[in-house]
DNA sequence: GCCAACGTTGGC
DNA sequence: GCCAACGTTGGC
Protein backbone atom coordinates (compact mmCIF):
# COMPACT_ATOMS: atom_id res chain seq x y z
CA UNK A 1 0.00 0.00 0.00
CA UNK A 2 1.48 3.10 -0.91
CA UNK A 3 1.37 6.54 0.50
CA UNK A 4 3.14 9.39 0.14
CA UNK A 5 5.33 10.38 3.18
CA UNK A 6 4.81 14.07 2.58
CA UNK A 7 1.27 13.33 3.39
CA UNK A 8 0.87 10.48 5.65
CA UNK A 9 4.55 8.59 6.33
CA UNK A 10 5.27 5.61 8.27
CA UNK A 11 5.69 7.86 11.24
CA UNK A 12 2.32 9.21 11.27
CA UNK A 13 1.19 5.88 10.93
CA UNK A 14 2.73 4.43 14.11
CA UNK A 15 1.44 7.98 16.02
CA UNK A 16 -1.90 6.92 15.10
CA UNK A 17 -1.65 3.60 15.39
CA UNK A 18 -4.41 2.56 13.21
CA UNK A 19 -5.73 4.21 10.16
CA UNK A 20 -8.17 4.21 7.55
CA UNK A 21 -6.78 4.02 4.38
CA UNK A 22 -9.21 6.64 2.52
CA UNK A 23 -9.11 8.53 -0.73
CA UNK A 24 -8.25 4.99 -3.39
CA UNK A 25 -10.09 6.39 -6.86
CA UNK A 26 -8.82 3.46 -9.00
CA UNK A 27 -10.87 0.35 -9.59
CA UNK A 28 -8.55 -1.91 -9.69
CA UNK A 29 -6.61 -0.67 -6.35
CA UNK A 30 -10.47 -0.98 -4.82
CA UNK A 31 -10.81 -4.26 -5.69
CA UNK A 32 -8.25 -5.44 -4.55
CA UNK A 33 -9.26 -4.01 -1.00
CA UNK A 34 -12.26 -5.79 -1.24
CA UNK A 35 -10.23 -8.97 -1.09
CA UNK A 36 -8.05 -8.00 1.94
CA UNK A 37 -8.95 -9.89 5.21
CA UNK A 38 -8.87 -8.57 8.67
CA UNK A 39 -5.21 -9.77 9.80
CA UNK A 40 -3.75 -9.83 5.87
CA UNK A 41 -0.30 -7.89 6.48
CA UNK A 42 0.60 -4.94 3.97
CA UNK A 43 3.86 -3.58 2.84
CA UNK A 44 3.98 -0.12 3.54
CA UNK A 45 5.26 1.63 0.44
CA UNK A 46 6.51 5.33 0.70
CA UNK A 47 5.92 6.81 -2.87
CA UNK A 48 7.23 9.83 -4.41
CA UNK A 49 9.86 9.74 -1.87
CA UNK A 50 13.51 9.83 -1.99
CA UNK A 51 14.23 7.37 -2.34
CA UNK A 52 11.01 5.64 -2.57
CA UNK A 53 10.31 2.05 -1.33
CA UNK A 54 9.30 0.29 1.48
CA UNK A 55 9.06 1.52 5.05
CA UNK A 56 7.33 -1.35 7.06
CA UNK A 57 4.27 -3.64 7.18
CA UNK A 58 1.18 -2.90 7.89
CA UNK A 59 -2.17 -4.95 9.56
CA UNK A 60 -5.56 -5.14 7.94
CA UNK A 61 -7.79 -4.35 11.11
CA UNK A 62 -11.17 -3.78 9.49
CA UNK A 63 -12.23 -4.82 5.62
CA UNK A 64 -13.62 -3.12 2.63
CA UNK A 65 -16.26 -0.44 3.85
CA UNK A 66 -17.61 2.58 1.89
CA UNK A 67 -14.88 5.50 1.79
CA UNK A 68 -17.45 8.12 3.30
CA UNK A 69 -15.00 11.20 1.84
CA UNK A 70 -16.56 10.24 -1.46
CA UNK A 71 -19.85 12.03 -0.71
CA UNK A 72 -18.00 14.90 0.47
CA UNK A 73 -18.57 17.77 -1.64
CA UNK A 74 -15.67 19.75 0.04
CA UNK A 75 -13.39 16.75 0.16
CA UNK A 76 -10.94 16.23 -2.81
CA UNK A 77 -12.08 12.45 -2.65
CA UNK A 78 -15.64 13.83 -3.87
CA UNK A 79 -17.01 11.59 -6.48
CA UNK A 80 -20.58 13.16 -7.36
CA UNK A 81 -21.43 10.12 -9.68
CA UNK A 82 -21.48 7.79 -5.84
CA UNK A 83 -24.80 7.56 -4.55
CA UNK A 84 -25.27 6.22 -0.79
CA UNK A 85 -27.61 3.65 -2.29
CA UNK A 86 -24.65 2.00 -4.17
CA UNK A 87 -21.01 3.49 -2.89
CA UNK A 88 -18.35 3.20 -5.28
CA UNK A 89 -15.21 3.67 -3.15
CA UNK A 90 -14.54 1.57 -0.14
CA UNK A 91 -11.59 2.08 2.18
CA UNK A 92 -9.89 -0.31 4.91
CA UNK A 93 -8.31 0.22 8.19
CA UNK A 94 -4.95 -1.29 8.98
CA UNK A 95 -3.07 -0.80 11.98
CA UNK A 96 1.30 0.07 12.40
CA UNK A 97 3.04 -3.35 12.76
CA UNK A 98 6.34 -2.23 12.32
CA UNK A 99 9.15 0.39 10.60
CA UNK A 100 11.32 -1.51 9.12
CA UNK A 101 15.28 -1.15 10.63
CA UNK A 102 16.40 -1.12 7.31
CA UNK A 103 14.17 0.74 4.59
CA UNK A 104 14.10 -1.30 1.16
CA UNK A 105 14.25 1.37 -1.48
CA UNK A 106 13.12 0.61 -4.90
CA UNK A 107 16.24 0.25 -6.50
CA UNK A 108 17.06 -2.61 -4.10
CA UNK A 109 14.12 -4.56 -5.03
CA UNK A 110 14.73 -4.04 -8.75
CA UNK A 111 17.99 -5.62 -8.11
CA UNK A 112 16.81 -8.17 -6.30
CA UNK A 113 16.43 -11.05 -8.98
CA UNK A 114 13.27 -12.52 -7.03
CA UNK A 115 11.50 -9.69 -7.09
CA UNK A 116 11.59 -8.84 -10.35
CA UNK A 117 8.01 -9.90 -11.00
CA UNK A 118 6.44 -7.60 -8.93
CA UNK A 119 3.62 -4.86 -9.44
CA UNK A 120 5.83 -2.90 -8.28
CA UNK A 121 8.54 -2.89 -10.75
CA UNK A 122 6.43 -4.17 -13.64
CA UNK A 123 2.81 -1.75 -13.29
CA UNK A 124 4.46 0.78 -10.75
CA UNK A 125 1.64 3.13 -10.83
CA UNK A 126 -1.25 1.54 -9.21
CA UNK A 127 -1.53 2.60 -5.51
CA UNK A 128 -2.64 -0.85 -4.56
CA UNK A 129 -1.16 -3.77 -5.17
CA UNK A 130 -1.20 -7.45 -4.60
CA UNK A 131 1.73 -8.66 -2.89
CA UNK A 132 2.98 -12.79 -3.27
CA UNK A 133 3.47 -14.58 -0.25
CA UNK A 134 7.50 -14.66 -0.62
CA UNK A 135 8.11 -11.32 -2.15
CA UNK A 136 6.61 -10.22 1.20
CA UNK A 137 8.70 -12.48 3.16
CA UNK A 138 11.83 -11.52 0.73
CA UNK A 139 11.47 -7.69 1.94
CA UNK A 140 11.08 -8.21 5.39
CA UNK A 141 14.24 -10.51 5.36
CA UNK A 142 15.83 -7.14 3.01
CA UNK A 143 14.43 -4.87 6.13
CA UNK A 144 15.55 -6.51 8.90
CA UNK A 145 12.09 -6.60 9.67
CA UNK A 146 10.54 -9.12 12.57
CA UNK A 147 7.12 -9.19 11.17
CA UNK A 148 5.94 -13.72 10.24
CA UNK A 149 4.12 -13.20 6.75
C1' DG B 1 9.62 20.18 -13.27
C1' DC B 2 9.55 16.65 -16.88
C1' DC B 3 7.41 13.06 -18.98
C1' DA B 4 6.27 7.99 -19.74
C1' DA B 5 2.87 5.08 -18.68
C1' DC B 6 -1.08 4.48 -17.62
C1' DG B 7 -6.49 5.27 -16.43
C1' DT B 8 -10.78 7.81 -17.44
C1' DT B 9 -14.08 10.37 -20.06
C1' DG B 10 -17.16 11.30 -23.54
C1' DG B 11 -18.31 12.09 -28.48
C1' DC B 12 -19.42 9.43 -32.19
C1' DG C 1 -17.43 -0.18 -28.43
C1' DC C 2 -13.75 2.68 -30.28
C1' DC C 3 -10.46 5.97 -29.50
C1' DA C 4 -8.77 10.83 -29.00
C1' DA C 5 -8.18 13.93 -25.56
C1' DC C 6 -7.28 14.66 -21.16
C1' DG C 7 -5.88 13.79 -16.26
C1' DT C 8 -2.93 11.45 -12.85
C1' DT C 9 0.92 8.94 -10.89
C1' DG C 10 5.36 8.65 -9.56
C1' DG C 11 10.27 7.88 -10.78
C1' DC C 12 13.84 10.60 -12.19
Amino acid sequence: MKSEPGTYAINDHERDGSTCWEGVRNYQARNLMRTMAVGDLALFYHSNAKPPGVAGVARVVREAYPDPWQWERDSKYYDPRSSRESPRWVMVDIEFVETFPRFVSLDEIRATPGLSEMVLVKRSRLSVQPVTREAFRTIVKMGGGRVRG
